[in-house]
DNA sequence: AAATTTATCTACATCGTTTTCGCTATTAGA
DNA sequence: TCTAATAGCGAAAACGATGTAGATAAATTT
């Protein structure tokens, strides 16, 4: 069993209420007796129970975190499991622990919002999900402290990476590289995928490349076997593109895949990218040029940003915190076949 | 602000008693007024507040999970993140949120245990972690329902892999292709590890294919480049091995690379294998072949002992419940150079 | 008809905290 | 020396639920 703090106050020879005050930095206790406390709290392994300090003070110490990706890969997930990795750390470091909001407890199924009273967490952090759900509208619709990951709702906090630039970078790039045939394997829609469809369809514009329509496809993220159909169907063209952008990193191993079915080097026969820049993708071989998103920065940010949301709701924080990424420059991308 | 018993106490026109009481199956409450109260609260959205909840009943409906490799990969873990994933599944399926147990909460550190009893969780999963810290015996020797996964201590509950089968499954097989010179660069000391390497040496002996110290390695679970260190010290061997297990598919792609870094081409050239069987890993090229752990019922099975450890303490479960494991025949082994 | 049982419901203590308010000394002010 | 302020502590009421023990009315038994 737990030690409480009435056990600790006997021993102590303090009521209830001078420990709790001691413990919580009171004034109106004296130097003497909270280093008393403090210490008999130490050598007795004293620590207030969470729950009945939830019930009192409506804080629960615990964040809700909401991740539901089309392809139910949850923590499996090979980019979103570095966010949450580094938003757990930062939340810890804060003294927040996290939970996993979702709609099926035990028999009863509850809304994500309902989840979420239930466990009284003090703030949610939304990731990588359907954000149109209905069920989604009511919890950002809440009263609930929220901060969203790569997708912004008004007057909500949000983190982005910074599509537009990665994609530019990344077409900038091959485009250097020599690449005139550039085709985009990109996801379903949503607004991280417009933003870097956006600026896919802009930087080849100001280079005055044109991107025939058979040269954009669309596919799952996170799921190999459609960027594998999808680059198949783009290596079958009569105009092949020389170089193919793929949706993300992990995905990306669709496309070698196809590669090798098609009897395509890479990058000799046609160049591939992928997007996020996970470490295993760097062990491979040839090694996946890349955008490198920085997971760390994201989700520590995201915790950062919803703890300060939640320990001072008058501190006006910027809106959006936008995150860097760069361009990693692997083995993927060579000159298009037939250059010299 | 969820709404509370008393405001559904109130809408029913009914004692806060006799609500709790229809909502929680007592039987001196008519049928008819159980139903009314049952359509009110779903009316109104009703949940009892789980802290409240806990704190009356000492049953926090959480589940403790600890999981801490070497490599501080958390949820990034190639292999665990699966068991993990499964495990949550079933925990939710049975009414239960899951909470990461760890030692550094906010300023002050607290031990495992402590944070156990801070939040008050019904139980504790333990896994792929040092079992031999203090703070871990400090937990094992507590009260509170435990199961490890792929530890056993006595008299607690464990979830095991068949890894005595899955490397004699895999060793037969190699052996089988022609293999009498095979290597193993293996984890660091655990039962896991002990287990496999145990069954390595039995097997071998058992077809009397004697194993050259040197073709024994050891490297860290889950990272590549201790593999790759590792592989490639084999490979400069004067009188090289032809066939590499390695400790975990994850880390193989350390191989994967040592290979081509050496020239040589898998399986051509040599033989390698892996064990865990990620998906990602069935993407390769060449497929690796491996040994695949069954992570959905492991982290299902380690879920529901858990559950029926809390739920009924008196039910005897079995002590050490054994997952089987199946080889899975890639692409990266091959007979020998020079057979025929 | 009185006594007893049964069926429903309610009052209240409780879980372990926090927090407001009041109490008692002691110190300072006049 | 007497009053006012202050420092340090404790009593008690919450928070939102559960569960025991008791209350009331109806039904049954004697």
């Amino acid at each position: 069993m737990a030690v409480t703090i009435r056990e600790l106050s006997k021993r102590c020879g303090l009521s209830i209420s001078t420990v709790s005050k001691a413990l919580n930095g009171y004034t109106d206790i004296s130097e003497t007796t909270r280093e008393a406390v403090t210490l008999a709290a130490k050598e007795i392994g004293y620590y207030p129970n969470a729950h009945a300090r939830a019930l009192k003070t409506k804080r629960s110490y615990n964040l809700g975190v909401l991740f539901v990706d089309d392809n139910q890969s949850g923590l499996t997930h090979a980019f979103f499991s570095f966010v949450l990795e580094s938003f757990k750390k930062e939340a810890e470091r804060h003294g927040y622990d996290i939970t996993f909001i979702s709609h099926n407890m035990g028999e009863s199924s509850m809304t994500y919002l309902e989840h979420c009273h239930y466990r009284e967490v003090d703030g949610v952090c939304i990731a990588c999900i359907n954000f149109l759900e209905p069920e989604i509208s009511q919890l950002v619709n809440s009263e609930l402290p929220i901060v969203t990951i790569d997708h912004i709702f008004n007057n909500r906090m949000g983190i982005q990476s910074n599509n537009v630039d990665g994609i530019q970078q990344l077409v900038e790039y091959v485009y250097t590289q020599g690449h005139r045939k550039i085709a985009y394997v990109h996801g379903p829609k949503s607004s991280v995928t417009d933003s870097r469809l956006g600026s896919f369809y802009r930087t080849l514009a100001g280079y005055q490349v044109p991107v025939p329509e058979n040269y954009v496809l669309e596919c799952e993220y996170n799921d190999p076997p459609s960027v594998y159909r999808a680059t198949r169907q783009l290596m079958a063209l009569p105009n092949r593109p020389t170089c193919i952008l793929i949706s993300d990193d992990y995905a990306a191993l669709g496309a070698y895949e196809a590669a090798a079915d098609a009897g395509l080097q890479i990058p000799d026969d046609i160049s591939i990218a992928g997007y996020d820049g996970i470490p295993m993708m760097q062990l491979m071989k040839p090694r996946l040029t890349t955008v490198r998103q920085d997971t760390g920065r994201i989700g520590a940010e995201a915790a950062r940003c919803l703890v300060s949301l939640i320990e001072s709701p008058k501190t006006t924080i910027p809106e959006i915190t936008v995150i860097p990424c760069r361009l990693i420059e692997g083995e993927t991308i060579a000159e298009p076949p037939g250059t010299k």
